[in-house]
RNA sequence: GUGGGUAUAGCUCAGCUGGUCAGAGCGCCACGUUGACAUCGUGGAGGCCAGUGGUUCGAAUCCACUUACCCACACCA
């Protein structure tokens, strides 16, 4: 006998066994030599600050599908994983272990101590995701794990911020940046998050110079104010024509400010006229510009106003708000205050409000890369799933901005940038030059700052690959084929890796982007920290096992849909498992070690109608996989998975090849039996190795026969030789036959184990198929004599009745049928097919069904009414018979 | 303001290119344990697929509008 099961599935028995399995034999690598047909995956690299949410788990299991499909397709398989240094966000969290644990700031121990601790935490942190990676099963190469600060990594952040400079698409200069007061330093636009707040309309009058009277001018934030330096109104604007020109005396600070011209300003906002204040907004930036204002920088890179704001140095931006308001309304200067809601911009990582400020940092000029970008996209080079994703791409694109890439940070990739100290001269290299390219000197000093982080995600596709050598990596593996990622970071990640990929490679990065949605709590809330409503996956993995995890992540959701966590599905998913788990332990009892796996031996007329439809139903099943698997459709693959194995496989065939396993006169049936359920088992497990890999291996590997991983086997192919369309027909009689005999059981009250004598009456085919399922309809009907016959000279009146398709069946169950019930019983179904019938009248009746319907349509439909009328006619027949 | 999403059984959701698609899980009702599985089996009840109109021989499925909820983007002070 071959090895056998324990009665339930225990995932923590077998999951890390087998992961360590695949990992010490290099299961996950591709072969050494480049053959084959590249696929190529390159895992959005996890944070270092972070453990695996749930996110990740559904990002991960999603790849690992499509890697392990691919794999088992025959392709050249490559999965690269890495982790993100994640600039801000580590840095932050250093700084707090700093304070914490040595009670020190980061000034204190200075730039390289800082960055020796921030290494340690890379160490401790980064691994620690990895390891959580491996938990889920992910086939990823680790022998090829990047970080987006090793050697190879930071050499092609330096490499692309030199050639950018070099082709003049960097940029350094004094323009208005977000800038984060808590956190110190800019932030990109797609950082700051704009929450909608409720806040007031200050309106405030200027007098104007020389001359009676005053304008009015509303802001929402009154602390600006002295910072104006101008005062704009729309050139269309009839009601200020004449004002244009003119000066006005801005209150509390005594300065002239000019009335300029502005298409920018809306005349339908507040009083149509705006005050200027190009130092800390940056449309009002815009406009100074354009009208030559000067910029008076009244708040700080502290978040304090500054000596420029005069008596309001030193307070606070809300502190300076209250006094401004209140020494307004003492001159007598405030009109009025109204309630008004706006966005206020927010830092991402601290949730600080961020402040537009002035100051000089490196920018990428846009424009040109982004116009390739959008092109691949619009052109269908590069394809969004679902398709609705690249609009959201698109308009990012068609309307981006310069991309400020400095940030006042420690950890990252410092910007390859070298001031002379003696000429000022601004010298970019690869590497620390020895003196000053302009004038010689050696007093050289690097930029303090380093690069946003997603500045090098963004060179992840092709740095990763070596990059910028010309690997045989490179060469093999790039483009790669799919991106999976999040809906949440479409701009600051793939957009980027687009344009750069395209700028850089001269070719797209990936051809798919496939993008899911994000998994909610059982309420439909995000999952947040602050909630406190997040799902960790290594518990969940420790309580159900990482491939009801990942069965429950992908099924019943469509892509790119959200989705919410809900315990009961993942109990339904180890349920299933635990089915699976037992349909084996089940075909294990019945198999003996010399069984084998290949089936080539048994011809097709050797098979039972059993084998033949459980094999039809197996292709059918394969052709199904394939389908939704390239369009990623994935859910569809798990529940048509699920419904296989549940509802065919275990519920029908099982129970079907039972008879034969138990008996004991023919021994080549049982081995056939046995051998035929095992090569459809092991069969089920491949197509299922993706999605629920853990137990598919487990099982496989005990499977007589089999040899070596599951990992490696073939990806199940349709077999024309195992399409037996007319036994799948049949063997539909015969499972409608039980089903209703079963039914007619349990209404009668049958006692489930008594077994009842049952009568059929059907001609031909019917007949035929009646007499070759004899043993089928005996197990599963729960019969005990059987009698079936083209027609049946007297049929007892004491008995049950039901039609399928062509035949008839009578239980004659004698004392427990009440003729009068039964009668009435059998009205329902004649009821309920003559409204079949009138349906199919009213179809065939329609002339354009007839004559514009695909013609098989219409011949089914003429079928189906003439089946209908048969079993009209048996019916009345049956009662007619009961009542005489 | 612009763009997008979602509305299907009591609950959570599938339903891909219009015609056996009205489905699943959980819940509910009745019955059932000498073995593959109670993390189970058998049978059953439950929905005019948000509303209106249109296209079509035919619509949950396509189009328009309406209603409700959600999200992203946006420089309206």
């Amino acid at each position: 006998m071959a090895e056998q099961l324990d009665k339930t599935y225990d995932p923590a028995k077998v999951e890390k066994k087998w992961y360590q399995y695949w990992e010490e034999n290099e299961l996950f690598s591709p072969p050494e030599d480049k053959e084959g047909k590249p696929f190529t995956i390159m895992m959005p690299p996890p944070n270092i600050t972070g453990e695996l949410h749930i996110g990740h788990a559904m990002d991960n299991t999603l790849q690992d599908i499509i890697i392990r499909w691919r794999r088992m397709q025959g392709y050249n398989t490559l999965w690269v994983p890495g982790t993100d240094h994640a600039s801000i966000a580590t840095e932050v969290k250093v700084v707090d272990k700093l304070r914490r644990e040595e009670n020190l700031s980061k000034d204190e121990v200075g730039r390289e101590g800082f960055l020796d601790r921030a290494w340690q935490w890379k160490e401790e942190y980064g691994n620690r995701i990895t390891e959580q990676i491996r938990n889920l099963g992910a086939s990823c190469d680790w022998t090829r794990e990047r970080f987006t600060m090793d050697e190879g990594c930071s050499e092609a952040v330096t490499e692309v911020f030199v050639k950018l400079y070099e082709e003049g698409l960097i940029y350094q200069g004094d323009y208005i940046v977000n800038w984060c007061p808590d956190c110190a330093t800019t932030l990109s636009d797609i950082e700051v998050e704009h929450e909608e707040a409720e806040g007031k309309l200050y309106y405030i009058n200027y007098p104007f110079k020389n001359e009676e009277g005053s304008i009015t001018v509303a802001t929402t934030r009154p602390e600006t104010m002295l910072g104006d330096t101008g005062i704009a109104v729309n050139p269309d604007d009839e009601r200020y024509q004449d004002l244009i020109g003119k000066k006005v005396i801005l209150p509390l600070m005594n300065r002239e400010l000019p009335i300029v011209e502005d298409d920018f300003v809306d005349s339908d906002f507040g009083t149509g006229m705006v005050k200027v204040t190009p130092a800390h907004d940056p449309n009002d930036f815009d406009m100074g510009e354009r009208n030559d204002l000067e910029q008076v920088q009244v708040i700080g890179f502290d978040g304090k106003m500054t000596e420029a704001a005069g008596e309001y140095a030193g307070l606070t931006r809300e502190e300076c708000r209250q006094k401004v308001v209140a020494d307004l309304e003492a001159a007598d200067y405030l009109v009025k205050i109204e309630d008004h809601q706006h966005a206020v911009g927010h830092c991402y990582r601290c949730d600080e409000i961020v402040e537009p400020m002035i100051s000089k940092q490196w920018f990428v000029d846009m424009e040109p890369l982004a116009e390739p970008a959008i092109k691949a996209v619009k052109e269908g080079d590069i394809n969004f799933v679902p398709e609705r994703f690249s609009r959201v791409y698109l308009n990012w694109m068609e309307n981006i901005k310069d991309w400020c890439i400095s940030r006042q940070l420690w950890w990252g990739h410092r910007i390859p940038v070298w001031y002379c100290q003696d000429c000022q001269h601004v010298n970019v290299a690869r590497k620390r030059p020895d003196k000053c390219q302009e004038c010689g000197s050696e007093d050289l000093k690097q930029d303090e700052d380093v690069l946003d982080t997603w500045f090098s995600s963004a060179l992840w596709p092709f740095s990763t690959l070596g990059w910028p050598e010309e690997t045989e990596d490179l060469n093999f593996y790039y483009p790669t084929d799919v991106l999976v990622t999040g809906r949440d970071i479409i701009f600051f990640w793939v957009a980027r890796m687009i344009f750069m990929g395209l700028h850089f490679k001269g070719e797209k990065p990936f051809s798919d982007v496939y993008v899911h949605g994000l998994i909610r709590d059982a309420q439909g809330r995000k999952m947040s920290k602050s909630l406190g409503n997040g799902v960790d996956p290594l518990e969940v993995i420790d309580d159900y096992g990482a491939d009801a995890l990942r069965f429950m992540l992908i099924t019943g959701n469509p892509p790119g849909n959200d989705m919410r966590f809900r315990e009961e599905r993942l109990e339904a998913s180890r349920n299933f498992a635990n089915k699976i788990w037992n349909a084996a332990r089940f075909m294990l009892m019945h198999l003996e070690e010399e069984d084998q796996l290949d089936i080539s031996n048994y011809q097709p007329e050797d098979l039972t109608m059993a084998e033949k439809w459980i094999l039809n139903r197996f292709n059918e099943i394969v052709a199904k996989v394939n389908e939704n698997m390239e369009k990623y459709l994935f859910g569809e693959v798990s529940k048509t998975l699920y419904d296989f194995v549940w509802s065919e496989f275990c519920d029908w065939y099982l129970e079907l090849i039972k008879p034969r396993l138990y008996q004991e006169e023919n021994n080549d049936d049982v081995r056939q039996a046995a051998e035929l359920g095992q090569y459809v088992l092991a069969n089920i497990l491949k197509l299922l190795h993706p999605v629920m890999p853990f137990i598919t291996e487990e099982i496989y590997q005990k499977l007589p026969g089999s040899q070596g991983s599951i990992m490696l086997q073939e990806w199940p192919e349709i077999k024309e030789t195992f399409a037996f369309a007319e036994t799948a027909e049949s063997m539909e009689l015969v499972q409608d036959i039980i089903r209703s005999i079963r039914n007619i059981r349990n209404e009668m009250k049958v006692d489930p184990g008594k077994k009842i004598t049952a009568l059929f009456e059907a001609e031909g085919k019917s007949n035929e198929v009646l007499k070759k399922a004899e043993v089928y309809l005996r197990e599963l009907a729960g019969l005990e004599k059987l009698k079936i016959a083209s027609s049946l000279a007297d049929k007892p009146d004491k008995a049950a009745t039901a039609v399928v398709q062509d035949v008839d069946i009578i239980l004659p169950l004698e004392e427990m049928v009440d003729i009068a019930e039964e009668i009435t019983r059998l009205e329902k179904e004649k009821e309920e097919i003559k409204s079949e019938i009138k349906r199919a009248e009213g179809k065939l009746a329609n002339e354009g069904f007839v004559t514009q319907a695909p013609a098989d349509l219409v011949e089914a439909e003429r079928e189906k009414l003439e089946e209908f009328n048969q079993q009209l006619s048996r019916i009345s027949a049956r009662i007619q018979e009961l009542k005489s």
